[in-house]
RNA sequence: GGCCUCAUCGUCUAACGGUUAGGACACAGGAUUUUCAUUCCUGUAAUCGGGGUUCGAUUCCCCGUGAGGCUGCCA
């Protein structure tokens, strides 16, 4: 199937887009069709510099790159394909045809009022509590005003002519059958004054020659598609199958806002979330695979998803489960993949990081620590950076380390410690000597080995203390237990 | 106001007439452990309300209620 994804260039990608997009690119990628991007810059006033470039990198970064349409080749901006252009703003003439053809069949019309005619009769209409719809008083034109208007170059706009007996149904892939009285819909702009198309004349013209089979969009969409419905077949085209998904809500049950929210997938990116994470998360909102399977990576949400599984209501957009899932991504990111990530953002802190031969070795005593890459410099500080160790932190009464006991435990330490030959320095050979000697001199291992890490490493919560001593070495180990015993003094 | 859509634990959701209403996150407790985290176990917690239909409704129908969307020469 050939599906797509429009957005409009105003500004940052939207998460609620990027879950859009996401379902159907799996459903191209499923039916191993196409997913095309188009740009919808139909509205020049809101159209934004470098929108386009941002919604392609954020795509790419979320894995879910286009097959057609709008891409990036070589860091440029580019449009791959037969049925391009794949930009709104490039297609004016075709869709000015349309409108043109619709007008010579009686299908639509021209109407010359105001701006300020139409606001009033809106409001005129909310008075009196009827539905704003536009009241069709150019229709009533005489033919030869109309004529001599248009020849003189009025400014006007199209509009769809709505057939008000007319009962429209379809079904929808999500929502089944939907139906609206012809009457309630009104007479939309297909063309504005400027030459545009608006998003309805738009979405119909492209996506019929772009030979879109199914359109999967917002919910926002759903009161609109009797227009599109009619238009297709004014137009003498087959319409696409149509999927509107449940729109992301905040908190309180609104429309997801970023007053309450970051909606913005860049800011996502931003805070460290790994793309199959955000991905992993959009996915199970709304939709869910029928099992209790709850990681999927994308090639396991292709082969798992299915529009007739995703929920008719909206989702509250709560974190707490991305952090959850973040967490389960990133300790199933393969450990060389993971040292080789947290090595750069270290070094960025602690230069000598950078050529640290063990780093992996460091960085796998804290995959399992973190959640996020960036937490990871400060829990891998004491490795490059000399502790700072104070009796309160290594004397501690959950452990039974009194102050008092300090002394000869840290003693003992750096004797049994001292006593290990550089090559035997494993952590086997650490446990047995330092337990043997705990259990000789009537110490819990609470009692050794808090003392232990807390002088090694200066936090009182780190990964374990032989871990960190055979990371630090031998060398580094007894120094620093000679520190720890010079501050006890 | 009109039209359309929706409604199961706090949150994401399962159960397509018959279950002690299931799972996950979060929360609480516990186990493991040298700390923290991970992991594992246990627990608290839901069918919006009212009518029908049916031997039997979370499920089907109707009416309310609540929420959302649309109601632009925005998309």
């Amino acid at each position: 199937m050939r599906t797509r994804f429009a957005p409009s260039p105003t500004g940052f990608l939207h998460v609620g887009g990027l879950r859009t997009a996401l379902f159907a690119w799996l459903i191209a990628r499923q039916t191993k069709g196409r997913f095309l991007l188009r740009i919808e810059d139909t509205d020049q006033i809101r159209s934004v510099e470098g929108a386009v470039e941002n919604i392609l990198s954020t795509l790419h970064w979320a894995g879910i790159d286009p097959d057609e349409g709008v891409m990036m080749r070589k860091g440029i901006m580019a449009q791959e394909g037969t049925k391009g252009p794949y930009i709104q703003s490039q297609r004016l003439e075709l869709y000015q045809k349309y409108a043109e053809q619709l007008l010579q069949n009686g299908h639509a019309y021209a109407c010359f009022c105001t701006a300020e005619r139409l606001t009033q009769m809106r409001e005129g209409q909310m008075a009196r509590k009827q539905a704003p719809m536009y009241d069709r008083l150019c229709t009533r034109l005489p033919k030869k005003e109309m004529e001599e208007r248009l020849a003189r170059g009025d400014p006007h706009v199209i509009r769809l002519l709505v057939p008000h007996e007319r009962v429209f149904t379809f079904t929808d892939k999500i929502r089944g059958e939907v139906t609206f009285q012809g009457h309630t819909v009104d007479d939309q702009v297909l063309l504005k004054s400027d030459g545009f198309p608006t998003y309805h004349l738009a979405h119909v013209v492209d996506d019929h020659l772009m030979e879109i089979d199914l359109v999967i969009r917002g919910e926002e969409w759903l009161s609109s598609t009797p227009k599109h419905l009619l238009l297709f077949e004014r137009l003498g085209w087959t319409p696409p199958k149509y999927a509107h998904v449940p729109l992301l809500l905040n908190k309180d049950r609104t429309k997801l806002s970023k007053r309450q929210q970051s909606v913005a997938a860049e800011e996502y990116i931003g805070k460290g979330y790994l793309p199959e994470a955000l991905m992993n998360f959009l996915a199970l909102l709304g939709w869910n695979p029928g099992s209790e399977q709850e990681i999927f990576s994308l090639a396991e949400l292709t082969e798992a998803f299915s529009l007739e599984r995703v929920q008719k209501a909206g989702a509250i957009f709560d974190l707490t489960k991305l952090d959850w899932l973040q967490g389960q991504w990133i300790r199933r990111l393969p450990l060389a993949e993971f040292a080789d990530r947290l090595q750069m953002l270290t070094a960025e802190r602690y230069p000598e990081a950078a050529h640290d031969a063990h780093f992996s070795e460091k960085a796998a005593l804290i995959h399992e620590r973190v959640t996020f890459l960036e937490e990871g410099p400060d829990m891998l500080a004491f490795f490059y950076v000399e502790p700072k160790v104070s009796v309160e932190l290594l004397a501690n009464a959950k452990q039974k380390v009194t102050k008092e006991l300090l002394t000869t435990i840290l003693k003992l330490l750096t004797d049994t410690l001292g006593k290990i030959p550089a090559d035997a320095w494993t952590t086997d050979t650490l446990k047995e000597k330092l337990l043997a000697q705990a259990k000789k001199q009537d110490l819990s291992q609470g009692q050794i080995l808090w003392p232990l890490r807390a002088a090694l490493t200066g936090l009182p919560y780190s990964p374990g203390a032989f871990e960190v001593a055979v990371a630090l070495g031998k060398k580094t180990t007894l120094a620093r237990l000679e520190g720890a015993r010079a501050v006890l003094e």
